[in-house]
DNA sequence: CGCGGTCAAGTGGCT
DNA sequence: AGCCACTTGACCGCG
């Protein structure tokens, strides 16, 4: 099992998700600004080996307006040595890598448009995964999207843009993520058997909306989607609920007993946790002395 | 130099 | 109808 955080560090005096306003765009800028971001990641990477932290979320802000039109500089070629040697290093580490595109990413919506603008940032993302020469067990996250009053067409449509229109090298890496309010765990295993993604599992998200399946077999049921070789191990984002706070807001600071409940009841199923709670390497450090104390790292 | 409004993009739930 | 939240705040103009 390995243990991680997404996109941010706390620690370091870095960002790696440096971005700039579209108004202020320039090729110099947008240089300098991925330079740094790189730079940054880098130092990140580094910390979480030294700390035992090997699952890591990169932030999509690693190159600004990637999948804008705007954007036309070849930053690929630009820092493919730099794309190499972090992905080199990432391998050398044995460390785990997902990203996760943001909400404007809605295969299903009924807006071309948006479509085909999620495919651009899709496509982005994978390319950095790519540059780095990761595999296909670095996965990409997104959601169901939209149910737009009917969730069967939904579900019909997400399963025919991802036939028609994904090229291959987004489609080894997509993965599908239960939210908290349209599209649970069985929206999910309807989207894997129409499309073979594997589904990456929430349990926050799962007491938001279920069918009732208890934690455990929820677990087990999106572990089942992963093919070992071509996957890797099942994916789970962990948090927990914000007391008093809206249902699904994250909460600050890891608490001990949920999460070591948690990993007592999804005992022998074999998967890498990334923990979306507010204080990042903070919490995920406390998680890995309870992942040992259960002898589960 | 610090504060606060605003930022490429979508959707649904809440007030 | 408008605001908020979402995997994550950071930028930039203004005082």
């Amino acid at each position: 099992m390995k243990i991680g955080y997404p996109c941010i560090n706390q620690t370091l005096d870095c960002s790696s998700s440096r971005t700039f306003r579209l108004a202020s765009y320039s090729e110099e800028r947008l240089i300098e600004t991925v330079e740094q971001n790189l730079a940054c990641l880098r130092r990140i990477l580094e910390f979480n080996v030294q700390h035992g932290l090997l699952f890591f979320r990169l932030t999509s802000d690693l190159v600004p307006f990637a999948s804008h039109p705007i954007n036309t500089y070849d930053w690929q070629e630009h820092f493919k040595m730099t794309f190499r040697r972090l992905g080199n290093y990432i391998k050398s580490n044995n460390m785990r890598i997902s990203m996760h595109p943001d909400q404007f990413v809605v295969l299903n919506s009924p807006n071309p448009d948006t479509v085909k603008n999620s495919i651009a940032e899709l496509v982005y993302q994978g390319s950095v995964l790519d540059l780095m020469g990761l595999d296909s067990t670095a996965k990409l996250q997104i959601h169901g999207g939209g149910a737009y009053g009917d969730k069967e067409s939904a579900l019909n449509r997400f399963a025919e843009v991802y036939h028609t229109l994904l090229p291959e090298e987004v489609k080894a890496r997509l993965c599908v993520e239960n939210d908290d309010r349209t599209y649970s765990l069985t929206d999910c295993l309807i989207l894997h058997e129409l499309t073979g993604m594997p589904i990456i599992f929430d349990n926050l998200h799962h007491e938001c909306i279920n069918n009732g399946e208890p934690m455990r077999e929820a677990a087990l049921l999106a572990a089942q989607t992963w093919h070992p070789e071509k996957d890797g191990i099942l994916m789970v984002d962990y948090s927990a609920q914000s007391p008093g706070e809206r249902k699904g807001k994250h909460i600050q600071s890891i608490s001990e007993e949920p999460f070591h409940d948690f990993l007592v009841e999804t005992e022998g199923i074999d998967m890498d946790i990334m923990l979306e709670i507010k204080d990042k390497e903070e919490s995920a450090l406390k998680a890995i002395e309870i992942a040992r104390s259960l002898e589960r790292v």
